[in-house]
DNA sequence: CGCGGTGTTGAGACCTGTCAAGACGTGTGG
DNA sequence: CCACACGTCTTGACAGGTCTCAACACCGCG
């Protein structure tokens, strides 16, 4: 199932079959892990890295009072935590939303990476910018887009992250969220969520039901969300 | 002027002398830059990366209505666009705040560090997952917390930062920035910041005149913002 | 002395949150 | 097969935080 995570990576660079090669060997084992599990939790040393094979993960932050905000959704194909190679821990928890499958991903081998393989340390370091980049769009997001723009502009991003890895169907995907959970990745309520989706289903812009998402307008749709594709660079370049 | 950034390097992990000798090379010129200035824009192609050696700078994010948003307020020894790097262009403009003094660096001679200098890559690459835990907890606050628990959440952040690089004085320290841009920096309006500022000085948490912040109540500062540093990774670890 | 940028204030609107209750659906145990 | 429990979705009434628009004060500077 790393293909898909090959297929990620292969949207904004090349990588040669030696590289391939090692990219499959990087895996040390594979995991099932039930939904709404915490994986890893903010503050352990780590050793490892978990890259999402299937099903879906979530950066979760929390606060003291008790109320969750999601950094980032991950869809299969993600390095969800290749941050903590650098990091050593996280500030976050990982999270899975769905059942998922993980692969383990010892940081000895990104080491060696770093010593043999420079071309591909600099691929899976562009695959962190991309994480942040993903980041400063959500934080434009809850600063300046309003509830309807910034729910528009999920759908929007997914549908794109989703195609790169294969897993649209037209312009329909599995959402596998439920309500509050999609208020935790907006910075809303779950009863905002709720009726904003009403809004959304009103204006004829999206379908959504049992756990599918059907946009029915993606024009409309990325006009809403003021959306514009740039900042998930979908180009291929030499990095 | 490159020692702040030396500094900061060096609160995360050890730099032998043979990098040290490298991060000097870096830097191919020096720029000074006006206040007020767009230094990067968005899209544009990239072959060399900004380090920020004086002033404050500031990563912004436009919408087309034209809201604006800061993903990230830059100090003194930050490597403002590092991302630039592996991204090879970026999806936010690089502003100055204030006048700055800036170095500029050859991606070449970056590209070259991943080939020859494995421990100092994963130092820099550590370097802007930093970042990206910043936008992370920016992404928090935006969602979760109120205006003044944002707001005294940046002055905490900034306090510590500026510290790293010995750009406090006790808890005090320049702070440049505008009201409209700090509203750009928490997703507020200029109006709102004015009376949140306000109703901290009223509570005899800060001091703000003259482009100076007082921190007067250092721990209810922290209460409000329900803050906790360890997003800021501040131990050193190796690489 | 006037001007532009910045900071301040007021009134009212609106978006989103809070609290509470009920509807719906699905799986489980008796 | 039914009863029940639980998670999820939905709805209503109301509160409150933040925004909008507008005007004015202040101040450094040309």
């Amino acid at each position: 199932m790393i293909e898909l995570h090959l297929k990620k990576l292969r949207k904004r660079d090349d990588i040669n079959a030696e590289e391939e090669r090692f990219i499959r060997g990087l895996i040390s084992q594979t995991v099932e892990i039930p939904a709404d599990k915490v994986f890893v939790r903010a503050g352990d040393t780590l050793r490892e890295s978990t890259m999402l094979l299937r099903g879906w993960m979530a950066r979760a932050k929390d606060l003291p009072s008790g109320q969750r905000q999601f950094a980032e959704i991950h869809v299969p194909g993600d390095f969800t935590d290749l941050h903590a190679f650098a990091l050593k821990r996280l500030d976050h928890d990982i999270v899975s939303i769905t059942p998922c499958t993980v692969g383990i991903v010892p940081h000895e081998r990104l080491k060696e990476m770093t010593e043999k393989f420079p071309h591909l340390t600099r691929v899976y370091w562009f695959a962190t910018n991309l994480d942040a980049a993903v980041h400063r769009e959500l934080t434009l997001s809850m600063g300046r887009r309003s509830a309807i723009s910034r729910m528009a502009h999920l759908f929007c991003e997914l549908l794109i992250r989703l195609a790169v890895v294969g897993l649209t169907n037209g312009n329909s995907y599995e959402f596998p969220l439920t309500q509050a959970e999609l208020a935790e990745a907006l910075g809303l309520t779950s009863v905002h969520v709720n009726r904003t989706l009403q809004e959304m289903r009103r204006l004829g812009l999206i379908e959504l039901e049992n756990r599918w998402l059907n946009i029915r307008d993606l024009d409309g749709l990325k006009g809403v969300a003021e959306f514009d594709d740039s900042y998930l660079y979908l180009e291929k370049r030499q990095r």
